[in-house]
DNA sequence: GCCGTTTTCGGCCCGACTGTTTTCAGTCG
């Protein structure tokens, strides 16, 4: 997928024409189409063969040109041009919170700047305030952005959903129990349960606004006070995350939760659509235009309501189709944490898991589970103590056993099965038979080459007795990308052969992601199993990270197997199917 | 540069805050 290439190549241009000082409008075009292509639910690649690169909006012919070149050559020569033009080291300056294009521009004519070191210099010797419309306090604020974009540096970009949430939940917790705070809600990408999540926002209405700056400066993990305002305090909590309140009167509430949650492209659309209307949009609530009388805004319900939209839940809300589908009345009933019947992917002690089988089914059951599937590794990774055919052997008659303890709720006998290097799975036919159900994953080899780890997922994917293929791309968050592999030619033969895609729900896998997700169903029509992929009891409470990925990939109850009793759900897996 | 159940031309989301200015441009979210 060259997506992620064509958005930034995009992005370059549209930096670049912004430091020009070009046209606004066709700037956000260019920005506009990166984001869209980003967001591309599909190859670009692809859908460039098939000659549909005009069917996607924001695509005209100049930037339409634009992308053909890039894909058939390599390259784009407007952007070369452009670079002869504004050195692109200038760019590294809009990295500093302050300076955007036009700053940056003229330091550039005016002073010869071109990078942060060189700015930093201008700026301790008093260069910058001889410019007209700037001062002393521009340069004060320019040498404190840089020093704190340099301590930045260390700390990773973006924070993984699974650290945020729990932190934000402590925040939003401790707060409540305040009464003169009388709402308090997350919003912003976190409440859209984005995979990583800039920083953090939390609304607030109250009657008492200084009270609540007080307490926030004795919160336990405060770290320092950014800033601290009647409507907006912006904090620094011990990870080193900016945690942004922002307080509105209990009348805006709805229009403030919705403004705030986002996302920006999404809020764009509705206030276009408001304009259409003869309505306003803004975070205090929703005007008519003609005698600007306020008409919504205390519940966030409101908004969608006054637009003639079915209510989008924040999980959607990225401008990908869900305005136009809200308007059709044509949203998915997204699935939720309760339609889940059983956790598809847990691990014990007989491998790498923490606690024992009994106690990991015994929790399993008390969660109100109707089954759950026991998957330890397989005995080709030895680190993680794979279990060998005779383990294997035992732990199915153990599982037998303990079946026989339990009323209604059903404990599954899997594996989390190996694909090794030539594509083979480190068990015999005879062994796979046995199980319930098999999961295979590559847990070896990603660094090589994309076509030999595309074929030996389609041939994990081709083995009749593979049910599942385990966090399908590998990808860790922060930490690791996804392996070279050929996604579109995994959804084809995991469609053709019925074989099921994981959703893993650990919060550094979140593997397939959302996007992916989305295109397996919606394009393909695979089914998704969520599983936690549990190494201990605790583990099983990440099943909701699982769900914030298939919410956002817009999938329904029915398009995950472990919504259905495991009787249904096993006429989906594959080795039950060819049985028949 | 893109787009069209008010348009093939004339629009394009909205507001807060800051620093520099006497009315606003630039930046940010």
């Amino acid at each position: 997928m060259k997506n992620k290439e064509v958005a930034q190549i995009l992005d370059e241009i549209a930096a670049l024409l912004e430091i020009k000082g070009e046209n606004k409008y066709k700037i956000a075009a260019y920005q506009e189409a990166a984001r869209r292509i980003e967001n591309l639910p599909e190859d670009i690649e692809r859908l460039f063969k098939q000659g549909k690169l005009y069917q996607i909006k924001g695509i005209g012919e100049s930037i339409g040109q634009k992308i053909k070149e890039y894909l058939t050559t390599g390259k784009v020569s407007y952007l070369e041009e452009l670079r002869k033009e504004i050195p692109p080291e200038i760019l590294e300056l809009l990295k500093i919170p302050g300076i955007g294009p036009k700053l940056a521009y003229r330091l550039y004519a005016e002073l010869g700047i071109k990078d942060i070191d060189s700015l930093e210099k201008a700026a301790k010797e008093g260069k910058i305030r001889v410019l007209p419309r700037l001062g002393p306090k521009v340069e004060q604020n320019i040498l404190e952005a840089i020093k704190e974009y340099r301590e930045k540096q260390t700390v990773p970009e973006r924070i993984p959903l699974g650290v945020a949430l729990p932190l934000t939940e402590e925040i939003v917790n401790y707060l409540s129990q305040y009464p003169f705070i009388e709402n308090i809600v997350p919003a912003g990408s976190l409440r859209r349960r984005k995979e990583t999540i800039g920083d953090i926002d939390i609304l607030i209405t109250t009657s008492d606004m200084d009270r609540v700056n007080q307490v926030l400066k004795n919160l336990p993990i405060l770290k320092n006070i950014l800033a601290a305002g009647p409507t907006k305090t912006s904090i620094i909590v011990e990870p080193g995350i900016q945690v942004d309140f922002r307080v509105v009167e209990k009348s805006s509430f709805g229009a403030a939760l919705q403004y705030f949650t986002g996302s920006k492209q999404h809020n764009i659309k509705l206030r276009e659509l408001a304009i259409k209307k003869g309505l306003k949009i803004n975070e205090y609530g929703v005007f008519r235009i003609s005698d600007n009388k306020k008409i919504g805004g205390e519940k966030e319900e409101d908004i969608y309501e006054i637009l003639g939209l079915q209510y989008i839940p924040p999980e959607l809300r990225e401008d990908q189709g869900e305005i136009e589908s809200a308007m059709e009345g044509k949203l998915p009933n997204l699935v939720e944490e309760r339609d889940i019947l059983g956790d598809m992917h847990v691990h014990t002690d007989w491998s790498d898991g923490a606690n024992t089988l009994e106690e990991m089914v015994e929790v399993a059951y008390k969660l109100g589970y109707k089954y759950v599937v026991i998957s330890d590794h397989s005995q080709a990774l030895g680190v993680a103590g794979g279990l060998t055919p005779e383990q294997i052997e035992k732990q199915r008659l153990k599982i037998q056993e303990l079946n026989r303890k339990y009323r209604d709720f059903k404990i599954l006998h899997s594996i989390e099965a190996n694909i090794l290097s030539d594509g083979s799975i480190d068990l015999p036919e005879e062994v796979l038979k046995n199980f319930d159900l098999v999961i295979a994953g590559l847990h070896s080899g990603f660094k090589q080459p994309k076509e030999k780890i595309t074929e030996r997922l389609v041939s994990a994917i081709k083995n009749p007795w593979v049910d599942i293929i385990s966090h399908p791309t590998g990808r860790l968050i922060n930490k690791r990308p996804a392996y070279e592999v050929d996604l579109p030619t995994i959804l084809y033969w995991a469609k053709e052969t019925g074989t099921v895609l994981e959703i893993n729900a650990q919060p550094d896998r979140l593997d397939l992601c959302d996007i992916d997700a989305r295109i397996a169903r919606e394009k393909y029509g695979i089914y998704l199993s969520i599983g936690t992929d549990s190494h201990d009891i605790r583990s099983y409470s990440l099943i909701r990270y699982g769900i914030a990925v298939a919410r956002r990939a817009w999938l329904q109850k029915e398009d995950i197997i472990n919504t259905y009793p495991w009787e249904e759900a096993k006429l989906k897996l594959k080795r039950y199917r060819n049985q028949k």
